[in-house]
RNA sequence: CGCGGGGUAGAGCAGUUGGUAGCUCGUCGGGCUCAUAACCCGGAGGUCGUUGGUUCAAGUCCAUCCCCCGCAACCA
């Protein structure tokens, strides 16, 4: 028996620190549709999604909420699994980078590239300043004299380690790749986004260890070190399969991967980290990479405030899977980002499921009812006006191949439409209403109701691997036989005469957009009154911090400063360079106000600068201190913090 | 001068190797009555970001400039 060829497509692991929005049901539907395609062209195919659980920000918000992390994590990822069961997606595989199976094969590979000196440790001298806690490189020291940058103060000699990932050794290799598979890449913008960033300025090599925290695989030759991020997160598409296990025939029969879907943030991770590590392991490279653009809020970023937050688990309790399906199909063209509002959604749903398909099915069920008692008539002779659309629905499952081919899911989606757009001309031309009135007619009608069950058919047989319940509806209303709802079966005439139709309920029910978009102005008030001036719980930075004691308020030294001189940095969009006199002191502070500053704004006006905060280097200007300024959520104003009258720079704030 | 993408009808987008500017939604008018006030046809609406250049011919090639958006660096 023939071999079926396979197919393995990933999704992203999503990280559990909250809940999932619409973007990664795209995603993850996006994947879902792929890996239904293949299976329905006969492809053994395997879909893969999962979590990833790692990291001190998982382990702070587990220790805030007062449970291990492990059973922070577990609830979250509960939650996605509960989100793709109601959005029907077809998954294979589902890998948490906490099971047993990827720990264990993450220490395997992380001690092979290590003992094969892919990994090692790095052992930089730096300098420590104990009152400041703080590490200081060679140079900084030197620059600052022989003492601490920040305080001025003695410094000691320490050592602090990590392990590196030699990139840079493999960054050839992976550049001549990279041009010898044009394709591994897409879209193809991104290739060079990558080549001209990234890999042509020359690769830094990975830190891939940390011993800030614990909460993380750990290194198991020195367990001091737990593995860090991308090492973890990118393996999961091998241990998934069982790659370094004691039984890895998924991991033979499936890798390479024939595409990651990933969102376009994440191209850059997965085009050169993923396969330099899988060449550092002598392991085949996927295929290809796909980054796919987002859904774009329309009103500006997602916020409570604006009452905009987008749950994909509401709109499919309001609207149905299948339209939030289609909607996230259809929308987002190829390769760029596509946009999301209510109208757009409703907009869909009306015109293309509603009026188009909705309606063709129920129009033509009730034709075969009333004019043949629901039996579904006999074609008779051909004529002029039913060869286009016979052609067209033949060479649709070739036309959806060629955009799928190239994952072209809203393009394939339009060619499905074609034929139903063209259902409703068919309709118009041939007027079965007025062929009903006489004997002559009746016959010419019995071919017209017969080509337009048998195109809803392929239709419903098409769309399978998009929608997962509309077509079962549709076969239902047309009595189609189940051997004729596969894929074997697209070809012209698998509709039997005689079968029987059941006229059901509409597939989509229309939806009145004036008051829906009302129902949604409610549900944002509602979401947040517009009386409540209080504070607005936008996000994490802006919740209520915890209280504190006035001993840790007291270790942050506050001083008033006069901006002496300011200028641009020109490379970057947000920073400008200030030169404050501090008391006797002069410092240089760079500061993320330009877009609502300009240098001669700031010339002369006094500030409050944070003296004692660790200093950092900021698009190559190395800043010490910051000052205070408040802005909006969105960043919309902003405003420094000041004085009312003049006081002498350096004065402490208290 | 970091890298890249984009500026085409009111909105969202196509426009392959240069040869009469298209699609969807909206809008206006008409048709039809089988159907979910749905469906079908037609009209209006664009100096294709700017300014130059190449050409018999440029949305399409070249150059310049102006905007917007990503990515990177970065809001200390």
């Amino acid at each position: 028996m023939e071999e079926k060829k396979t197919f393995y497509i990933t999704t992203p692991i999503y990280y559990p620190s909250a809940s999932l929005h619409i973007g990664h049901a795209y995603s993850t539907v996006a994947t879902d549709a792929i890996a239904r395609y293949k299976r329905q062209r006969g492809f053994d195919t395997f879909f893969l999604t999962g979590s990833d659980e790692h990291g001190q920000k998982i382990e702070r918000k587990a220790k805030d909420a007062g449970v291990t992390p492990q059973q922070y994590v577990d609830e979250i990822v509960a939650g996605f699994q509960e989100l793709w069961k109601l959005l029907d997606i077809s998954y294979d595989g589902f890998i948490r980078t906490t099971d047993e199976r990827h720990v264990k094969a993450v220490q395997k590979m992380f001690r092979k590239l290590y003992d094969q000196g892919d990994i090692y440790k790095s052992k930089y001298t730096g300098f420590y300043c104990t009152p400041c806690e703080s590490f200081w490189l060679d140079r900084q020291v030197k620059d600052a004299g022989g003492v601490c940058p920040d305080c001025g103060g003695p410094v000691e000699l320490v050592e602090e380690e990590s392990y590196f990932f030699r990139l840079s050794k493999y960054a050839d290799r992976l550049i001549q790749y990279i041009k010898d598979h044009p394709t591994f890449i897409q879209p193809v913008s991104r290739t060079n986004e990558m080549l001209q960033n990234f890999l042509l300025p020359g690769l830094e090599d990975l830190c891939v260890s940390r011993t800030s925290f614990k909460w993380g695989i750990p290194v198991d030759f020195d367990d001091k070190h737990v593995v860090y991020v991308w090492l973890d997160a990118l393996s999961n598409y091998i241990t998934a399969l069982g790659w370094g296990s004691d039984d890895d025939s998924l991991y033979r029969k499936y890798w390479p991967a024939d595409v990651h879907i990933v969102g376009k943030e994440i191209v850059r991770f997965h085009t050169i980290i993923w396969p330099i590590m899988l060449m550092a392991l002598g392991e085949p490279l996927p295929k290809q990479v796909f980054g796919h653009g987002w859904l774009v809020l329309d009103g500006g970023k997602m916020s409570k405030s604006k009452g905009n937050v987008v749950d994909p688990v509401k709109l499919c309790e309001r609207y149905g899977v299948d339209a939030i399906r289609y909607f996230l199909l259809r929308e987002v063209p190829f390769g760029s980002d596509g946009t999301f509002s209510n109208e757009a959604l409703i907009a869909r749903i009306n015109t293309d499921l509603a009026n188009d398909l909705g309606n063709l099915l129920s129009r033509t069920v009730a034709m075969i009812d009333k004019y043949f008692d629901g039996a579904l008539p006999a074609p008779g002779a051909t004529a002029d006006e039913d060869a286009a659309l016979l052609a067209l629905a033949s060479e649709l499952p070739a036309k959806v191949d060629e955009q799928m081919d190239e994952l072209h899911i809203p393009d394939a989606l339009a060619e499905i439409w074609k034929l139903v757009n063209a259902c409703n001309k068919y309709i118009d031309v041939t007027t079965p209403w007025i062929l009903a009135r006489n004997e002559d007619g009746r016959e010419r009608l019995k071919t017209v109701l017969y080509n337009l069950a048998e195109s809803l058919r392929i239709v419903g047989v098409l769309l399978t691997p998009f929608l997962t319940s509309t077509p079962q509806k549709i076969f239902a209303q047309l009595g189609v036989a189940e051997d004729k709802r596969v894929y074997a079966s697209v070809a012209w005439g698998g509709s039997a005469p005689g079968s029987t139709v059941n006229k059901g309920e509409s597939l989509f029910p229309r939806i009145d957009m004036e008051a829906e978009l009302a129902y949604f102005a409610a549900e944002a008030d509602k979401a947040n009154p517009a009386a409540a001036p209080a504070p607005k719980e936008e996000s994490e930075e802006d919740a209520p911090l915890p209280q504190i004691e006035y001993d840790d308020f007291a270790k942050v030294d506050l001083r008033l400063a006069k901006v002496t001189a300011a200028e641009e940095i020109k490379k970057s969009k947000k920073l400008l360079k200030l030169t404050l006199q501090v008391g006797e002191e002069t410092r240089t502070v760079v500061s993320g106000i330009k877009q609502w500053y300009t240098p001669d704004d700031l010339v002369g006006k006094t500030v409050v600068l944070v003296a004692n905060l660790k200093p950092v280097k900021l698009c190559g200007v190395e800043s010490h201190g910051m000052i205070l300024a408040a802005s909006d959520a969105a960043d919309e104003h902003l405003t420094l913090v000041t004085t009312l009258s003049g006081m002498d720079s350096g004065l402490k704030v208290r």
